[in-house]
DNA sequence: CTGAAAGCGCTTACAG
DNA sequence: CTGAAAGCGCTTACAG
């Protein structure tokens, strides 16, 4: 691999002191114009790079922000994604991203603790938040620097640190308000089977329950049984074999939508005509589907930057709740 | 925070020099064993835990592997899985994973470049693999460690570089072989747009026509416009309406096999009776849809324990190539 | 088996 | 503005 170019070497070639090459790098304004264009001649002439590890210990920082990989297969599609475009942002801010894997739940916490210990990250980016989750109360107790994507929910009390969540209840409430503006009285949810814990489901499912009930619609829900689309699908049919038979379902994910598009086409029932059907992410399957999917776009960008914002900011801003944009497609024709 | 607990502390509170301390953590075999045990509890009663970049410094070694997220969203499905899998391995060798974001093709080169000048990773996992890939060239030049998944089709000479792949061709012609020994004789083929210059996407297609042509087979291939659903859903079509419309499609992934499940339905072909249909990756959206998907899994415990070993490995393998494994369903009920 | 010494490649006050 | 000194927290030969 070469030997690596030092700062040493830098300092002798270009006859000045070590200190200054470093005085190059990261206080320039206080070094004499000349003697600067000197150094900087020599770091080009060098091909001189810092030696990130030397320099994480002299300034204590890993300049790394740790990140776990949760595994839900079903949301892949949204935080595949949402990785790439995290570790982007981060990137702009000159540190970079460790990704790492942990036991799910109070478990997970020790691989957190020795992330710490071990001086192998500054900071944790926390996303799959779950109710009460447990991470964030014993980051916050340590003082562990740490922004959620997601919020915990707490029973009692103040979201335990800095977070960012896409008000997942506020675009369902809208979704149902323009869906029974468009005429529709029997507005339907679906959402994960309950074993689900993710803070965002139940979230966006009290979106859609708390303006059913204000505008008087009957609240009918049903589950699938697993992440996927058929477990969709047989929701979707349940709730159309019933008594009264939606001509809305409204559901917490693409993938669940698309299950649910699946089973109307079983019945040749049309989306978008005789049931409108919403999904939630916007992701590729959103456009992949005969017509497309309406569907609810969470703000990546938005989201990310305001991450890194947060890990960033001393105790000032702690929440920013950003709105989720509906983007109609044929499925469910809303815009009108 | 909290003050970290460093070996020097751990070295006074057991009474024994520093260098000993770090001979329990490094070579504990030449340590006396009574010494051995004080030590540990020292390390035991003070909680502690070498700090990763004072470490990193001394052994010139900084434990951690660079990985580039590309930016595929119709590869979501299959890439996401992947990466918890490929950081559960890296992890099992007491290594970490950075994960970094780069401009596609040569640009990207730099990116490379500057993670190794900086000493921020010692050896890269590479995947998305284009063909005549850049970046396995340059690597292997500079003797760079790196372990490639998906091969990089040079026009001449080696694969640059150490490899693990699965045989795309492979599993499309045993795909083939089925689907006529089934009774079919107009297996045509649905892939992605020429844009996509993945290796693995040529690899498929060859497969699938190297086999027709082996059995005297008519060779009709279609190309999503888009990677998605829908691209698929037009490709499918453009061959449903030919003059010999297929009686199976052996697409490139499940994503497009979905698409033309959807053509299907649109046309009240059934799937896995007028016409069989067959994707790739195994992904969740091959248990989603309706009776499932045929469909070959990527082995991924194989693909990155193989990684894995080829990192470390001297100069012995070079290349793992993995059977992918035909997963039947109702689609194409090619197990009978 | 154990410890004194040097060094990994930087940065950070602090003199000059 | 510039440089000599100390230090970040480890490991690695090398004496003893």
């Amino acid at each position: 691999m070469g030997q690596a170019v030092t700062l040493r070497q830098v300092a002798a070639h270009a006859g000045v002191s070590r200190q200054t090459v470093s005085n190059v790098l990261n206080a320039p304004q206080r070094v004499d114009p000349v003697t600067l264009r000197k150094v900087q001649a020599a770091i080009e002439a060098l091909g001189y790079q810092p030696n990130r590890t030397a320099r994480s210990l002299a300034t204590r920082q890993a300049g790394l922000i740790g990140y776990c990989l949760a595994r839900m297969p079903g949301r892949s599609l949204f935080m595949d994604p949402f990785l790439h475009t995290l570790t982007e942002a981060i990137e702009e801010t000159g540190r970079r991203m460790l990704v790492f894997t942990a036991p799910e739940g109070a478990q997970g916490i020790e691989t957190y603790a020795d992330l710490i210990a071990q001086r192998a990250v500054d900071a944790f980016i926390l996303s799959d938040t779950v109710d009460e989750d447990p991470r964030h109360t014993w980051l916050a107790s340590r003082g562990v620097p740490f922004a959620s994507f997601g919020r915990t929910w707490p029973k009692q009390g103040e979201q335990p640190g800095p977070w960012v969540d896409v008000d997942g209840a506020g675009a369902c409430a809208e979704l149902v308000r323009r869906l029974h503006s468009a005429g529709h009285d029997q507005i339907a949810f679906v959402g994960w089977c309950q074993r689900v814990t993710m803070g965002a489901a139940k979230d966006r499912q009290r979106g859609w329950q708390d303006e059913c009930a204000r505008l008087g619609l009957s609240e009918q829900a049903a589950y699938a049984d697993s992440d996927s689309m058929d477990g969709a699908a047989r929701a979707a049919a349940t709730l159309l074999d019933g008594p009264t038979p939606p001509t809305a379902i409204v559901a917490a994910s693409d993938l669940l939508a698309v299950g649910v598009l699946g089973e109307l086409r079983r019945r040749k029932l049309r989306p978008g005509h005789d049931v409108w059907v919403t999904g939630f992410d916007d992701s590729v399957l959103a456009t992949s589907v005969e017509g497309g999917l309406t569907s609810v776009r969470q703000p990546t960008e938005e989201i990310t930057s305001a991450l890194v914002r947060l890990l960033d900011a001393e105790h000032g801003e702690s929440g920013v709740l950003l709105a989720g944009q509906i983007v109609c497609r044929s499925s469910a024709p809303v815009d009108l």
